[in-house]
DNA sequence: TATTTCATGCAACTCTGTTGCATTAATTAC
DNA sequence: GTAATTAATGCAACAGAGTTGCATGAAATA
């Protein structure tokens, strides 16, 4: 038998997720860190997002400038299990990258190709910048 | 008027457009200065890849993992004009990025958002890891 | 409350990429 | 070919994201 590793909620742990389920875009980690008010070390966050990405509360959405954002699952797919192949949208201009959940390319991969995970990302000018 | 910066063919240029238009993958700088043969500096590489970026003579891939990679630019749509939307593969199992040129994913931004570059990689067991 | 197991802080480290500046090399004009 | 011009290079130093080891602290549970 295999004893799962348990579950633990923590101060750090409760105030990272409450940071992401109030933004309304991807987060990297130094964004992340001015927003918690000192409450852990920077070490901290990056393990704390890993332990929200192994259990689904988060996904991770790397960007054209190859930085890390976080984002909390809202409507990730719950229908067909949970999926994050939607889209990123990641503004020049503001620099914000926002989650397009409804968006979800089309494409059809070569056969002796398997897909297991998705990153899909768009570069511009988001509505507020445009 | 406004004078254009002179194109300049140096050894290190030429050695590495050749490195990259010999592989069949993807290349991060890493993998480039292994083969370049102490040809030049690592930084040399760096400088000589934005200037094939910007002369179009490559194209970039950020991977999930954050590293960025390149490629020469073979069937980047040159119908249409130059475009670099097609996906990106990288193996789990070799860490191989492929261009998969032909395939080019189908998507409808919402009202608003005006795209200018895009960066669509899948991750999973290439044909030759499966 | 005691025990177990996981989470945290801190320091040190790796890796990718960038910048300043003096030197060298490719173009171009003569 | 030679000199003048301008871009490319090497080297050292730096910056930023992310990781690791280890001692310490805090949840969960019994
Ligand atoms: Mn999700
Ligand atoms: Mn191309
Ligand atoms: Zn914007
Ligand atoms: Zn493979």
């Amino acid at each position: 038998m295999v004893k799962e590793k348990q579950v633990r909620s923590t101060a750090a742990k409760q105030h990272i997720r409450e940071i992401l389920s109030k933004s309304e875009t991807a987060m990297s980690q130094p964004e992340i860190l001015e927003h918690s008010e000192g409450i852990c070390d920077r070490v901290t966050i990056y393990r704390v997002l890993d332990r929200l990405l192994h259990e689904g509360e988060i996904h991770r959405a790397v960007g054209m400038d190859g930085i890390t954002r976080y984002a909390s699952c809202r409507q990730c797919d719950h229908d067909h299990g949970h999926q994050h192949d939607h889209l990123h949208f990641s503004c020049e201009v503001c620099g914000e990258v926002t989650c397009l959940e409804k968006v979800v390319p089309v494409l059809k991969l070569p056969r002796g190709y398997q897909a297991r995970e998705a990153s899909y990302m768009i570069s511009g000018i988001c509505p507020d910048c445009g």
